[in-house]
DNA sequence: ACCTGAACACCGTTCAAGT
DNA sequence: ACCTGAACACCGTTCAAGT
């Protein structure tokens, strides 16, 4: 069991890479290949096709920026700090969202549509669970939570578009706070 | 001068209604072409190349789904009211931000990057101007013009993923006035 | 069991030749 | 001036043949 051959994890995850650089278009099994020191013909023992491999690729971002970041607030109990935490992390990192916005122009895949539908899920859910945590009603909860994770997405398109329009890493706390005073700003 | 030949815009609207049905992927030039009674062969001399065409298309959009907008409430002089009016313009009509969503993942183009900052900037300076007009200050003013944007552009991609996280046309008025109260709510 | 290399399909691009 | 059709490049996919 030395790695002498290639385990379908190594292209999964220079497909994540190559999606994260470039979008979904970038995958491509012919560039991956001499990467990975093998042949485009040797990919097709170890995936059906090149959607496989994309697949693949998203079940490692869903864990990774998903599963992972839910699981590392799993110690925080007062729910507003949990949602300051958890906004300071994802609005600051730049490389946050850099697969989301790859994947949701992909909606001609059937089972990327299908990752996205989970994704949102458990990302809304969770935000949700903290709102109510804060005393709002369910379905005021689940329309503040839409927001937040709304702007999430839009703003990591956002910074594509025109980065300084987004808070700089240096004031992610303030960013975080100021987003949170809105949020949960009663009219 | 009758319609024998092809004019470029009859290419460029069969270019934008393919993006905003599956994507920039889904503009083919060997696709459009019989579409569109003619040859590939034949786009070329339209035409420099591919991506020259789908900047034409985004042209078309840009012109339809920021400018005719904004110019439709030109005559909206209370800065509620107009932002009210907006909010529930883009948040209802779900085709809008197809074309958003395939840009978004399209990162790759520099053309198209450029298109997407210049939509930006004119969109998010709308809002923040009637922000300011409602009496915020000069930042406080951009930043929630910048979460009333992000949102428009999350909820497009949330829609994608699940649309019944998103308000119905027939709840738009109320989902534009519930997020108009919390947007202009003070902590 | 895993990989190579040649073959083919699909689509972007070019261009000589037609009208 | 505008279009056709054949040619070629790029990359996904298959598969017989190698180790």
């Amino acid at each position: 069991m030395a790695r002498d051959s290639l385990h379908p994890d190594d292209w999964a995850r220079a497909a994540l890479e190559a999606m994260a650089e470039g979008g979904v278009a970038a995958v491509k099994v012919e560039t991956l290949a001499p990467t990975l020191g093998a042949t485009k013909g040797s990919f097709y023992w170890h995936f059906a096709d090149r959607s496989a491999l994309i697949l693949a690729a998203v079940e490692l971002w869903e864990e990774a920026e998903t599963e992972a970041i839910i699981d590392s607030l799993a110690d925080v109990d007062d729910p507003r700090e949990r949602l300051r935490r958890l906004f300071s992390i994802i609005f600051v990192r730049p490389e946050l969202g850099s697969v989301d916005a790859a994947l949701i122009a992909a909606h001609d895949q059937p089972a990327i549509v299908e990752a996205l539908r989970r994704v949102t899920d458990r990302r809304v859910g969770f935000i949700r669970d903290a709102f109510a945590g804060l005393g709002f009603g369910e379905a005021d909860a689940e329309r503040r939570a839409l927001y937040a994770y709304g702007l999430y997405l839009g703003l990591v398109v956002v910074r594509r578009a025109n980065a300084d329009a987004v808070p700089a890493p240096d004031s992610a706390e303030a960013f975080a706070d100021g987003l949170l005073d809105v949020l949960t700003a009663v009219s």
